[in-house]
Formats: structure tokens, sequence, C-alpha cells
RNA sequence: GCGCCUAUCGUCUAUCGGUUAGGACACAAGGUUUUCAUCCUUGGAAGCGGGGUUCGACUCCCCGUAGGCGCGCCA
């Protein structure tokens, strides 16, 4: 029998990493087997369930490249079968009315009363619960609308579902429903509940804890693959010491019984380190292309840059960035003189004893070089700092800082070679005219 | 309250009865470098507690403890 999994979420307009990663592991587990991936929308809720949210759903997927191999199935399309399947459990005797809380006549499913019932659940192994302990469970509303474990139950019996791979908070219904499959006349499938994502205080991840939503990953600069490789990481992990996968080496190591079943905490560094890892192995014209899009974003005018100079700022930022969204605030002075160079930020980064004559004399040096190029830059201010018997280091500091504002960065040669003469000569003057007003 | 589940460095994890308990992130120190990042070296850092079982337990069992989940005419 070939492997069949869905992943069911319902649209609510965001969709959290928890639903995702359950997302991740069942296309993974259905790859690794050569079965299907499928996705069933549980738009049941007609409130939250808008054609935004399903939209932003389906783009989830897309870009994460969660790809399924069969048409997207929509419960609320479904419910005449599900009151069908009511009635027949009716007339089975299998389930009865009832007036439950006085709310009007509701279909309730009736559990066993004796004896225990268990299963093997594939993450967690053997889970045994009495029968005394489960209770009789409404599966339609008195308004007449079917409740979620009878249409969960009935949907995956008709998309023939072999394995329901989804989280951990889904193990106490699980006696539900396979009492629901069995009385369908249908083995039930098989079942793994994945461990939740926590935070600090071992709560469940959510939206107050930072990050939470798979579009605000998007939004920050994550690369899709970073979010999948470091979701499959959490609650797995592929017996040996290898943390970045490809797409093909986690479908071939994937299975269910290395999974854990402990929570896991969400480790924001730990998925910024690994963002770096892969924006560093993206070919230069992507990050670039990125990158116009995240200064675009951000109102920073590139219009007046050549493309071939464009490149070699991307070059020269591409090793140092770790997310997107990290960029436009690092860069600006390649691109625009309404960079962080202002009274408070001379005083704060630059000693004011001697730092303007410094700023004059590598002007000066600047303006008469017979090239503007790196190497000769730098040979050029390394000589002039010997001769005053000082370090290169002691002049490069206070001339970074002049030009761009900030102490960090590329090269500072290769900074000067990309901003050209005229630029950085200008910027010295400035500086170190406002050094003197002091 | 009742039921179910879980428990290895700060974090993610390896270990499936015998290891100096390994790796990664983070952190610290050092090296390379003009800063940052990268890179290299080094370091600190863990089996919740108590009982068993066993020649031998992180590993198996029991009891605690702590945490999570569930106990809707929500999904």
């Amino acid at each position: 029998m070939s492997v069949r999994v869905r992943f069911a979420p319902s649209p609510t307009g965001n969709v959290h990493i928890g639903n995702i990663r359950a997302a991740i592991f069942n296309w993974l587990f259905a790859r690794h087997h050569n079965g299907r991936f499928l996705l069933r929308v549980e738009d049941t809720d007609r409130e939250r369930s808008t054609s935004e949210a399903i939209q932003t759903l389906l783009d989830c997927m897309a870009w994460l490249d969660l790809n399924f191999d069969e048409e997207p199935v929509y419960q609320s399309q479904y419910t005449a079968r599900h009151l069908q399947v009511a009635q027949q459990l009716l007339d089975q005797g299998l389930a009865y009315r009832d007036n439950k809380g006085g709310a009007g006549e509701c279909i309730i499913f009736k559990m066993p009363k004796e004896g225990t019932l268990e299963y093997t659940d594939l993450v967690k192994g053997r889970i045994r619960k009495k029968a005394e302990d489960t209770q009789d469970f409404v599966i339609v509303r008195s308004d007449g609308a079917p409740v979620f474990h009878l249409a969960n139950v009935v949907d995956d019996v008709d998309m023939k579902i072999t394995h329901i791979i989804r989280g951990d908070d889904h193990v106490e219904n699980t006696f539900k429903h396979i009492q629901l499959f069995r009385a369908l006349g249908v083995e039930p499938p098989a079942y793994a509940h994945l461990p939740m994502i926590v935070n600090n205080q071992g709560k469940p991840y959510s939206k107050r804890d930072g990050a939470a939503f798979v579009g605000e990953f998007k939004e920050q600069g994550f690369l899709p693959h970073t979010l999948f490789n470091f979701l499959a990481l959490l609650g797995w992990a592929p017996g040996d010491d290898r943390e970045l996968l490809t797409r093909d080496e986690m479908t071939a190591l994937f299975t269910l019984d290395r999974c854990k079943s402990s929570a896991a905490r969400f480790d924001l560094k730990k998925l910024a380190w690994m963002n770096g890892e892969y924006i560093r192995q993206l070919p230069l014209d992507t990050f670039a292309a990125e990158l116009r899009n995240r200064l675009a974003a951000d109102a920073i005018d590139i219009s007046h840059v050549a493309p071939d100079r464009f490149n070699v700022i991307a070059a020269l930022l591409q090793p140092r960035t770790k997310y997107y969204a990290e960029v436009p605030g690092n860069c600006r002075y390649f691109f625009t003189e309404d960079y962080p160079m202002n009274e408070a930020a001379v005083e704060k980064r630059l000693k004011p004893e001697g730092t303007a004559d410094l700023l004059d004399a590598v002007e000066k040096l600047l303006v008469a070089m017979p090239d503007f190029c790196h190497e000769t830059l730098h040979a050029a201010v390394e000589q002039l700092a010997l001769s005053r018997g000082a370090t290169l280091g002691a002049f490069v500091h206070p001339i970074r800082v002049a030009v761009s504002g900030i102490t960090e960065g590329p090269g500072l040669f290769e900074l000067l070679e990309v901003l050209g003469r005229d630029t950085t000569c200008g910027r010295l003057k400035r500086v170190a005219t406002m050094l003197r007003a002091k």
C-alpha cells in the first residue's frame, strides 16, 4: 500500500511555524516513501476562512516549495457527506441524539464504556487510556454543523490517508478518531504525533515570543530553505552530525523513528546562523536581486548606481549578511549622503584630538592619487600612516567612520574604491570640518 | 481535580546496557585580518531526585518532582 499523508490546516490568515513544521514532516515522509502529500483546507469556520486567508496558506506552501500531489480538498464542500455519515452512525446505533445542555438537539458519538483503548504512535510509542476516562462526544452540533472530529475522520477516510502526522496536542483526540474509523468500518491509519515548539518558558511558542508565522520569517529575510532545514531539525535528527542538509538529503534520511517526542525550543540565533550559511552559498545575482528589493522597500534610491557597481557592493555585503532585513541599515552610505554621519555620530565615534588633521591629510593624499583601486589606496594610506609613526589601524577606523558613519563593514579600501574619489574626499572634508567646529 | 505525555551542556541534538557522554548554535579566550563577518585553535558547559533490575545503567522498571497537552455543540 502506498503512503498517502495530508497537511490539514484551518486557514486563519497566518501560518504558524509549528503548523508548517507538521507540513514539512508530512512532506518529508511522503517523499521518503515515494508516497503522496496532500493538502486539505479545513475551512469550516467561515468567519476566518476568507479567500485571503486561504491564499496566505497557499503562498506559504509555495514559498517553502511544499508541493502537493493532488488538488487541495476544501472541507467545507463535504458537509453533506459528513452529515450523511452521522446519519449512518445514528442508524447503526453507534451515535444518538441528545439535547445536551439544553442548546437543542445534537448528535453524539458513543465511546466504549469499558476496557482499555490503545494505539501505537510512530513517534511516542504505545499510548493507552482506560475507556472510563473517555467520554461520548458531539459530532454534529445542534445547528446542524459537523464537528471537527467527524469531518476530519470522514475526510481522512475518503482521501485514503495512511499516516497521520500532526501536532502533539492531538494525542488525546486520537482515541476518539480511532473509534470513529472503526465505526465506519475502516482500519485506522497509523499515527505519529510531533512535539510542540515552545518558548523559553516551555509554553507553546506564540506570536508574543517573536516571529511565529511563516510570513514574518519571509519578511525578515530568511530563505525558505533555511526555515525548512531548521524546522526539520526541531524534533528530528539525521543520526549523524550533519545539520546543513539539502532537501534530497533530508528526504533520504527522514524516518519517524528518528523523531523526538519531547518539546523543542525555538532558537532564533541558530536560525540566523544557518541563514548566514545559506546566504553565503547564494549566487551573487540572486543576492543582488533581493538586495535591490530590500533597498527599494526602504526607499533607498539606487537608480543612479550602475549594475556592475551594484554587484560589487552586493559582493561586499553578501558574506556578512545573516538575514536581509538587517542589510539596508548597514549599507546606506553606498547610495546616499543621508547616512548616519551627523554631529552626534561624530562625537560618539571619533576622538576629537588629531582626527581632523588626520582626515585632512588622508583627503589630500587621495585627491592626488593616480588611480583609485583598493590595492593602491591600501599601500598609500599605509605609507602615510608609517611616515607619521602610526599604524594602519589607527588610520582605518577614523576613515571608515567618516565615510560610512558606522564601525563595521567591508574592507575599508574596497569600500573606498566603490565609493569613488569624489564621494570619499567630500565626506572626509565634511567630517574634518565638523570636528573643527567643535 | 482527573487523564495522557515528556525529562542529556544555556539552546537544538547524538547515544538505542559497557563512550574520556559526541556534534552544532550561543558564550569565553587566542590566532589571521584595516573594522565587522568569515576562517583556524582552545576552553567552560549536561544525563531532574530517589529506589530498583543488572557484572554494568543516560539508556530498562517503579515512585517522586517539574513541565507540556487534553478534559468545548473550537479546530
